[in-house]
RNA sequence: GUGGACGUAGCUCAGCUGGUAGAGCCCCGGAUUGUGAUUCCGGCCGUCGCGGGUUCGAGUCCCGUCGUCCACCCCA
């Protein structure tokens, strides 16, 4: 034999036992987005890098150590996108979307960075995305954030909560970054080694440190909302109003800051607790000056991103079972004559009723061997041709989880008789 | 990127101070030769992540490497 080939770090096969939790999820974000009027748009993985840097910040860590970044055959340097809103934002302008225009839009798929694994954190993973663009007012950052919050309704998960702030605009948050940085480089003695590192790039991140020692040293720092302009405070106070109407709960976390730079006034994080130290699930916030940056028309933008993976395994640890996929019918075949009657009777079952689930026992064994196969199947009707029925050209029927009599039947009847003893489980 | 734990059958794991691998589950077959549970019997499955070193001898010790997990960092 062949050495065998590990798969690369972070990168995941999902395998069919978990596909019915991924389904559930795209499945039901698909149809909320449906009818909240999103539409969906395809964007390639591949980008040029100048984008993600302009997109989210030269000397973000994003972009300085975790992306997947190579030259093609001409030298460009190309980049596995590392999130999708800079991507979608590159294609509303490519393809003129934003000329006074508005949209609601939405894509999914992998995402690539090459960060350290952990258990919600992987080097391929996989995002819903959405974007509205051209909206200005707080009644849209409301809107998406229903949007997330029924999506969580119908999934059934619980055990998230909503934090929110508001980062004010580049302007504002400059002269709040200034005052920050004034007050830490008076409290320097205090800061750890991280801190002291963000105090260069990113002093807001020092605000969510999650180091106890500087706890006290943080609270006391000027508060962001303090400098926010009359706009912002207005927008952020009818947001709020907005969710409150909504019955959404949530709380205000003026420690929450993003780690992309594109964002101002609203930010948003949907967290939980049940899955260690990767808690985000879901995070968006507003992005108004974004597009200009990357040469599109001035246009107001908010949007939000939920990591696939995090919600899978937050529906796992809590329980939740997906709809099942288990098959209506199993056809138990047994001995060399019944293997044509068998597969006959399959495809004549999916002709009569084209909505049917219909598993064909192949692969042989005996009526116990085909038995405990149907069994396990979860399928709902046995449809039983042995030798002996082949020649006769008849089939047993038999409820699976009903205390029924076994039926024989033509054929030319099984069908018929397969939607009879459906219909008596479950209404069909 | 930093620190730590780990990597043995498809899965969950055992294997003490080094002497050439086990259990349970799963799967397959059988228990009055055509029917799903339980029980019982039998069977299949591993180059002990990979490479090197120490040793008469390594799953067991050492080094390297790849991967997983946890915390930090970062973030979905």
């Amino acid at each position: 034999m062949n050495p065998t080939i590990q798969p690369l770090r972070g990168m995941n096969d999902v395998l069919p036992a978990d596909m019915p939790w991924w389904h559930f999820l795209e499945s039901t974000a698909h149809g909320l987005l449906d009818a909240y009027g999103y539409q969906e748009i395809r964007l390639p993985l591949l980008e040029q890098t100048t984008l993600f840097k302009r997109a989210i910040g030269e000397y973000t860590d994003i972009v300085e150590k975790e992306m997947f970044s190579f030259d093609d055959r001409d030298g460009d340097s190309l980049t596995l996108r590392p999130e999708a809103t800079a991507s979608l934002v590159r294609a509303a302008i490519s393809n003129g979307l934003l000329h006074n225009q508005r949209h609601r839009l939405w894509t999914a798929g992998p995402m690539f960075r090459g960060e350290r694994p952990q258990k919600g954190r992987y080097r391929q993973f996989h995002q819903i995305d959405v974007e509205a663009f051209g909206f200005v007012g707080p009644d849209i950052d409301a809107e998406l954030i229903s949007l997330s919050a029924r999506l969580w309704q119908r999934l059934g998960l619980s055990k998230v909560r909503l934090e929110l702030n508001s980062l004010g605009t580049p302007e504002s948050r400059l002269v709040y970054r200034e005052r920050l940085v004034e007050y830490f480089t008076r409290h320097h003695a205090l800061l750890d080694e991280d801190s002291r590192r963000r105090l260069q790039g990113n002093p807001l991140r020092i605000l969510d440190s999650k180091n106890p020692e500087l706890a006290e040293m943080i609270a006391a720092a000027p508060a962001l909302e303090a400098s926010l302009g009359d706009a912002c405070r207005a927008h952020f106070d009818g947001l709020q109003q907005a969710l409150t109407d909504a019955g959404i709960a949530y709380t205000v976390n003026p420690r929450l800051v993003r780690g992309l730079d594109y964002y101002s006034r609203t930010v948003f994080e949907w967290v939980t607790d049940a899955l260690g130290s990767q808690n985000a699930v879901c995070s968006g916030g507003r992005y108004d000056g974004l597009i200009p940056l990357l040469g599109g028309e001035p246009t107001p933008a908010i949007g939000w991103a939920l990591g696939e993976e995090r919600i899978v395994l937050l529906m796992q640890e809590l329980g939740i079972s997906p709809p099942g996929v288990q098959p209506d019918v199993f056809v138990v075949i047994v001995g060399e004559r019944a293997s044509r009657a068998g597969l006959a009777m399959a495809e004549k079952l999916r002709d009569a009723h084209p909505g049917l689930k219909v598993h064909a026992g192949l692969g042989g064994g005996g009526f116990k061997a085909q038995f405990k196969r149907a069994d396990k199947s979860g399928a709902t009707v046995a449809v039983i041709i042995g030798d002996d029925e082949a020649d006769r050209g008849v089939a047993q029927v038999k409820h699976l989880r009903m205390e029924t009599a076994q039926t024989t039947c033509a054929f030319a009847e099984v069908p018929l008789q397969v939607a009879a003893l459906l219909g008596a489980t479950d209404g069909r």
